[in-house]
DNA sequence: GTAATAGTGTCTCTGAGACATTATATA
DNA sequence: TATATAATGTCTCAGAGACACTATTAC
């Protein structure tokens, strides 16, 4: 392709003559929601990672982490970039979620926003917390009132509306800076619709797992019990068994280990 | 909310002060993948609209209609107007793809796309089309080599490959610009996926359509021949009969005219 | 032993897939 | 009447949902 375009112009000279800085551009930022699951407790609960903003625009409301997006990373390694910063981790599951566009989404100047969800299990934010490489930490000293900027809140839908519960109580979408109250319902809803026929649950759990926590995994991101019999029928094809068991935290039967199938049958 | 924040400022003082212009920006740009269905012929067939690049860089290559995101309007407005440049339709569906943000993806400088797919009726295309609205025009005459600017070619996956087949013959993903290419197979697969559990086929036919009309349209989309009465069996959740027969092109029973279920059964 | 949790066997009923058949138009 | 297309009836089999049952640990 050194063809000559309506201009007369070969391609190399019609890039040195282009001019990015003639128009007025938006900003774009990356939100990114951050999922883990409480294991503590009879049931599961997911939990999702909020800053608490200490500028204006939305000043003490709570937000999804975020930043500008580079000009010489993608918008995706963007995300990637804000995920270590809040949690000192990469290589963790990364979906893009939707683009959030409307002109007045924030007060201050036009900026465009691409959202995407990240799942991390809680070993391994565990495990970054206890080597400090982790600034968002997950152990709080109980009733005393939680005034870091980064904190962890208990996310779910009742009855239509969302409610999130962390050190300082209960907060519902009102709470929440921008649009991110819509942001989260959205990734909510999205993971509840791929969880059936994707892997996605598996991103939040280590290498090995017993049942009875992949089943309360799955409750916990469908906020509904499932029947335990049927359960272990279906997810056969995605899962096989270890040689271990775990050891029982009060009294009963040993659960077996397993782990996700290599071979993908079905 | 008038708290000050950490360098004691007011919201609107800070609003005041804030300078969106200190770092540079990517350009954000909307793509929009429209679509229709060409009913010529035995089967049906999904067709998109592409423009020929008139400009470096893919001089000459083929594209999905797209144009930059003004300052004063949301992406997806950007993207309807887009749409009414190419079609002169407006009230389409619309929906969002995916968000493209790779630092090379555009050779002249950092441009961020959202993507759209568009789903259009034949009919209402025709309708724009002898009203003098839609520049896109949908009739070819034959045998003449087509050199218009906006063409609508045939869109298939054949062996895996992504197949256009246009008035200037067949392309594939190589003759098409930037990465359109993959945006097109991200947009058929997800079309696919969805066109069971949502009601994106019937944004593709007017409202009333007759039975055989909304199988060949399925059997286009997802690329596979359906089996009659297990189809007609499962869409009578989703339609209802009207009391119009049409009229059979050549011989054979006549079809009944149905529309969409209003109250949504199921 | 009892209590508690993990895991299995199997019955029933719905719903998907395939086939045979009936219905209604044109030529 | 022959032919072409539209529409329906129904058989079979696989899989989802529910229940009762067995298994293995701690105390």
């Amino acid at each position: 392709m050194s063809g000559k375009n309506a201009q007369g112009l070969t391609e190399q000279e019609f890039l040195n003559s282009y001019n990015p800085e003639k128009y007025e551009h938006p900003s774009v930022t990356v939100d990114t929601l951050i999922f883990t699951v409480d294991k503590s407790g009879e049931d599961y609960h997911l939990q999702i990672l909020l800053v608490r903003r200490e500028a204006h625009p939305f000043l003490h409301k709570w937000a999804v982490p975020g930043g500008f997006v580079g000009m010489k990373e993608s918008v995706e390694q963007a995300a990637v970039r804000k995920l270590e910063e809040e949690t000192g981790l990469r290589d963790t599951y990364l979906e893009q979620l939707y683009t959030w566009g409307d002109v007045e989404r924030d007060p201050r100047t036009r900026i465009i926003s691409v959202s995407y969800i990240a799942l991390i299990p809680r070993e391994t934010l565990l495990c970054a917390e206890k080597e400090g490489r982790c600034p968002a930490v997950l152990t709080t000293r109980e009733g005393k009132q939680d005034m870091r900027r980064a904190a962890w809140h208990h996310v779910s839908i009742r009855e239509g509306r969302l409610q999130l519960q962390g050190g300082n109580g209960v907060l519902d979408e009102k709470d929440l800076a921008f649009d991110h109250g819509r942001m989260i319902r959205l990734a909510l809803e999205r993971m509840k619709n791929k969880v059936f026929y994707t892997d996605i649950a598996f991103k939040l759990l280590p290498e090995k797992f017993t049942f009875p926590e992949l089943q309360r995994l799955y409750e916990a991101i469908l906020e509904e019990k499932l029947h335990a019999p049927n359960f272990r029928r279906d997810m056969k094809k995605w899962v096989e068994q270890t040689d271990e068991k775990c050891k029982p935290q009060k009294a009963g039967k040993p659960a077996w280990y397993f782990r996700r199938r290599q071979n993908e049958k079905h």
